[in-house]
DNA sequence: GCATGATCATGC
DNA sequence: GCATGATCATGC
């Protein structure tokens, strides 16, 4: 077989080659007995590496093939219930080194050189079957197009300075847009040291997000299109939403809907109105791509006049059986708060009672307080597993159940409180009595803190 | 007045 | 019918 790394001369030679995997299940592809014999995880990434490229495995620093500076990754789909497909995971890149990253520029740096062209093949999972059966459907050389790169830019940045500020213990793959620093190890106890703090950082990698992942395959594989937010200009996701937004600050929701010739005063009438400032045909803010790739959800923030929230933020429900089983590590709680970017807009009523638009922000939970949040899931699981306590009163209205479960005045974050239809919209408790759906909710007085300084 | 339980509205 | 975001109701 020659000197590795001169086995394909040219990019189109390798192409050819990795067409020629598609159709093929992986138990098809595999010469050398990783399937049946290997479990770690980037053994169908070796299979293809070794048993179709004919490459020996590595880890060097430099990329998979090596002459033509291409990276070879190998990466799973799903299809969804409703016939859309998205990406089954975040695409993980290499390993961010804290200690060198932080002298070098974007394109000199560990991420770039190594990831700035990448062989993507696609294969599709599914559930319940075995490994061997899964297919490659789709082949791809992906290179960040322009007009992504400077959010992409922007991100690499944003990891590098939190780093610089002796903050790499507190990076959130929720802190960027389309690059995320995701954890990469055993477990938690996995880290290594930083430059500017004694304290060890957990160990990350540079990642695609998920969110951009389904958009790459959704565009590029699919063909499919979505309308952009940013059209010609080559600026980053933030530097658009500033230069939109921060013009109508200050302004009142009827001088807005006036001037953008938003009659409608439906109940999402934010939402209408902000389709037209940023001068998109749909109404639907969170379907615009550059907000899908990046898992930006906008919420508006309604403030009376007292300088309060009145309501807290609600999660989807949980189920009491399966949480009882999921540590946090894996709960979905964990992975919303930790990948989910928010937009706030944020109003607030004046004295005559006309909501003002004060501001807007991207938000996302810092690191500080999921560990708040960790408590309190982590005690909700306790109660539940010890049987949580449920007392009915009679009141005039009818009866009213009260629990024991982790309570507003417990936790500055968060707190657990119902969420259904109605009370006799129940699931299972571990011990087989019902209780009322539940979930997590954001404390009003937590989410006020969060944008307080845009309201005076 | 606030914290907590209950329910509505909407979209798929 | 259900998930999700939004909001109401009331007893302490």
């Amino acid at each position: 077989m020659g000197e590795k790394g001169a086995i394909y001369s040219t990019e189109e030679e390798l192409i050819e080659k990795a067409k020629k995997l598609k159709g093929k299940k992986f138990k098809d592809i595999d010469k050398t007995g990783r399937i049946a014999n290997q479990k770690a995880k980037g053994r169908l990434g070796q299979i293809i590496e070794e048993s179709h490229f004919g490459y020996e495995i590595n880890s060097r620093a430099e990329a998979d093939f090596k002459e033509l500076n291409v990276e070879l990754k190998v990466t799973p789909y799903k299809l969804n219930k409703n016939g859309t497909v998205s990406a089954k995971e975040r695409l993980v890149l290499n390993i961010i080194d804290y200690m060198t990253e932080v002298d070098k520029g974007f394109y000199t740096s560990s991420f770039w050189l190594k990831n700035n062209k990448l062989l993507l093949v696609f294969y599709r999972y599914e559930e319940g079957l075995d490994v061997g059966d899964y297919r490659v459907t789709d082949t791809l050389i992906f290179e960040v197009p322009e007009e992504d790169l400077p959010t992409v830019r922007q991100d690499w940045e944003f990891i590098v300075e939190k780093i610089k500020q002796g903050k790499a213990h507190e990076l959130s793959e929720g802190d960027t847009f389309y690059l995320g620093a995701c954890p990469k190890g055993k477990d938690s106890s996995s880290v290594r040291p930083q430059p500017y703090s004694d304290i060890p950082a957990m160990q990350r990698a540079y990642a695609f997000k998920q969110s951009y992942m389904t958009h790459i395959l959704r565009t590029r594989v699919l063909g499919q299109s979505t309308e952009k937010l940013i059209k010609d200009e080559r600026t980053s996701i933030q530097r658009y939403v500033d230069k939109k937004l921060s013009p109508i600050i200050g302004r009142t929701l009827n001088e807005l809907c006036e001037e953008y010739g938003q009659v409608d005063s439906a109940k999402n009438v934010v939402q209408l109105l902000m389709s037209k400032v940023f001068g998109i045909k749909g109404t639907d803010l969170s379907k615009i791509e550059e907000f899908e790739k990046a898992n930006i959800k906008i919420k508006t923030i309604r403030v009376e006049n007292d300088n309060k929230i009145r309501e807290s933020m609600s999660f989807p429900t949980f189920k009491f059986k399966e949480i009882v089983e999921t540590p946090w590590e894996e709960s979905d709680l964990k992975n919303i708060l930790g990948e989910q970017k928010y937009l706030f807009l944020v109003f607030k009523k004046d004295e005559n009672d006309e909501l003002v638009f004060k501001g807007y922000r991207f938000w996302n939970m810092p690191y500080q307080d999921l560990l708040e949040v960790k408590k309190v899931y982590e005690r909700t699981v306790d109660i539940l597993k010890e049987g949580v306590r449920i007392e009915e009163q009679v009141t005039k209205k009818g009866i009213i159940r009260k629990n024991n479960l982790p309570s507003m005045k417990d936790n500055p974050v968060c707190h657990v409180r119902p969420h259904g239809a109605n009370a006799a919209d129940v699931y299972e408790l571990p011990d087989g009595r019902l209780m009322t759906k539940q979930c997590f909710w954001l404390n009003n007085g937590y989410v006020l803190n969060q944008i307080k300084n845009l309201i005076d």
